[in-house]
DNA sequence: CATGGTAAGCGTACGCTGTAAACATAGATT
DNA sequence: AATCTATGTTTACAGCGTACGCTTACCATG
């Protein structure tokens, strides 16, 4: 491995472990985004990480467990992207949502990665679980708010899951290539977000 | 080979190339939706077929190619769906997008494999997007047929889109394992659609 | 200080994968 | 009868995830 070339076996304390982990996941990121995920194998990582095949097997049990972890990881940046606009003072709806897609328009391996419908059992992973119900709650915040000032009527569970569904939706359909030039995406998002404030509005 | 035991080379018509197309993308399709993504592969393919490995690559030039093909069949098969309901005398919006998600629920495989974002330039395979443009077109006539008869107001390939995408995003959350026990999927699916409807009415 | 246990990392190897290439076969064509 | 050609098989290769065993060097104990 080889961080600094200094201590070379044995008696790594757990922030080292941690550190290391970081950044195998921050690699893995890395040949997610530039080449795509056929250009991501243990070996390709390994190479780019410049250390041997197995090494890093020392920090994650199977190629799924990296993986789990890569994606706890953009869980985690989604979440402090959301968090970072809603604490800023204007804090309106289309803020949020914006930051959303924004995210999404900006990070979409990350996003794939997340969102792949090929993941198995993601509930094996509590750090990942963990990670995904912050993302979701940062999502949520703001219909809660909006439910409670009386703006939304409805479960604010129910409603956040509504809104979250809708721009998922409109999201993996233009990642999967399944949207059209016109009408564009802005159009769609204005159109759909709009019409579900109304049809759910106090 | 051997479809029936007839005719050992030589000499295959193009329905029969067809033919043995379509049984190569059934039996993919049957080891997809027994085994998983990763339960198929070009080998488990020809050991399923009854035939060497290598003969799949004489009806598809690569694995991508024969995975477009058996998207292709699942748009059919989704658009099919569609239609059945449409044609009846019941047509109210509601029984589409209820057929819709049945589709989806009942074919998860399928519709992993139609929606996967994993999925490289899908514009490459003609017969693929020609098979998810009129899965689409089904999708959108009643809404185009709703607004016509001005119970929504709008241009109807946006409500079309948005409709679509909101039901989408619903059911990738869902087979992603996004989605709660509570509230479940019926009711967000109605909260979503019910508003849909009312903010989009004219 | 010597020693043995143990954790870190490495190299090798196995059984997969997709598929390129060479080959065999048997009807159709000449 | 000889040749051609579409079909399918066999063989081979590079790359994959990863199991396994080896070496190395630290640390706790004698």
């Amino acid at each position: 491995m080889s961080e600094t070339a200094v201590r070379k076996t044995r008696a790594r304390s757990a922030e080292d472990r941690e550190a290391v982990r970081e950044r195998l996941c921050q690699v893995a990121t890395r040949l997610f985004v530039e080449h795509g995920e056929m250009g991501f194998s243990m070996r390709a990582l390994a190479t780019d990480a410049g250390c041997s095949p197995m090494a890093a097997y020392r920090y994650f049990e199977t190629k799924e467990d990296l993986l789990a972890a890569v994606r706890a990881r953009a869980y985690r940046r989604l979440a402090d992207t959301l968090e970072s606009v809603s604490d800023g003072e204007r804090r309106k709806a289309r803020d949020i949502g914006e930051a959303y897609v924004r995210f999404a328009e900006q990070n979409p391996a990350e996003y794939r990665l997340m969102f792949d419908l090929s993941q198995p059992d993601d509930a094996r992973y509590p750090e990942l679980s963990e990670a995904a119900a912050r993302a979701r709650w940062c999502m949520n915040k703001y219909v809660r708010e909006m439910v409670e000032a009386g703006v939304l009527a409805g479960d604010p569970e129910v409603l956040g899951y509504v809104f979250w569904a809708t721009i998922h939706g409109l999201i993996v359909l233009k990642l999967a290539g399944r949207l059209p030039a016109t009408p564009d995406f802005e159009t769609l998002r204005r159109t759909a977000l709009g019409a579900l404030m109304r049809g759910l509005r106090a």
